[in-house]
DNA sequence: GATTGGTACTTGCGTCAGCAACTACTATAG
DNA sequence: CTATAGTAGTTGCTGACGCAAGTACCAATC
């Protein structure tokens, strides 16, 4: 079995860094939204996505597709922001089985505070780590690991559409 | 603000394609391993971190930093591990607060016919994405990524030399 | 306009993970 | 030898997520 891992060892452990990493960056990055603007990684997922979205609302469907979330984790961490203050839903009037999630005025200058740190957060992370050329090279090829990934394996009906509408993707 | 998304879009934009990258893999892999194998992605990330463990073996505090779990979290994923017996404790005989994790026979031949579905699975989402060298550069980027955030500690299994925490005696 | 099928979201329930407190042991100091 | 501090791992509790079932609504057919 050790030749066949020894085979292996390259690709199985490119996977393994890529968990590493986005695991790594997700502690450290939720040790200090939390500590600086009490807001728990998955909470400010979500608000980016709505500030980062025309008018900062969202399809819950859509908001679910972008944060990874199944439409139930959805609901109640959109529940846990309502009770917050941070958003509120509006009921879609075309189809009044949806609904949008929207950041309040509370929420939009919450993420006014949040957003420039969590940024500087990242430059300090990343600035002396990688080159510009780098970080680009990164960029590219992640984002056609993503695409192919959600592009042909998504079982909650996130399409090429979806993806194009997708704030983080451009 | 949206100027100040725009100046940061990309560094923020790399950071959410990691994230979402790493979502889907273990999305995708978690289907297959659970139907094919019945084993969870967590249950998996620990056994094949013990697989590739020289004697099989590993501490529980030294699977917790590579599991990216807390020591509670990997207290009770080996519990249920050892339940479906594909796990067991050993007290270090050198130092009686620690204990080691190792696969059981059970285990080994389960990981025995896990290891390759879960390679060529591998395979199959990378194959016709990157090309060699494209993977190669990726993998480069994630270690010094990766290395950055944990202190340039415990590679996915190997470097064998690393893993004499408490030498078995047997 | 009633039935049938499908979609968008929510809710009940079980599982899993983290935090903080705890136990058991080791190491250092006096 | 005892006291104190530190480390390895476990346990009680709580919060968060996914699955499957449920509700409300839309769309198509007859």
């Amino acid at each position: 079995m050790a030749d066949l891992l020894a085979q292996n060892d390259e690709r199985l452990t490119t996977v393994g860094l890529l968990f590493e990493s986005a695991a790594g960056l997700r502690r450290v990055f939720q040790t200090r939204l939390e500590s600086e603007l009490s807001l728990s990684a998955q909470s400010f997922d979500v608000l980016i996505r709505l500030a980062r979205s025309p008018g900062s609302e969202l399809r819950m469907s859509e908001l679910a597709a972008q944060t990874s979330l199944t439409p139930s984790g959805l609901t109640r961490s959109v529940d846990r922001l309502q009770e917050q203050g941070l958003v509120a839903r509006r009921i879609c009037p075309e189809d009044r089985r949806g609904a949008f999630a929207h950041l309040t005025p509370t929420g939009q200058a919450v993420m006014d505070r949040a957003i420039p740190v969590h940024v500087a957060h990242i430059d300090e992370v990343l600035s002396n780590l990688f080159t510009a050329k780098e970080e680009e090279m990164l960029g590219a090829l992640l984002r056609r690991l993503r695409d192919h990934l959600y592009g042909a394996g998504s079982e909650w009906g996130l399409t090429a559409e979806d993806a194009d509408a997708c704030p983080a993707a451009d």
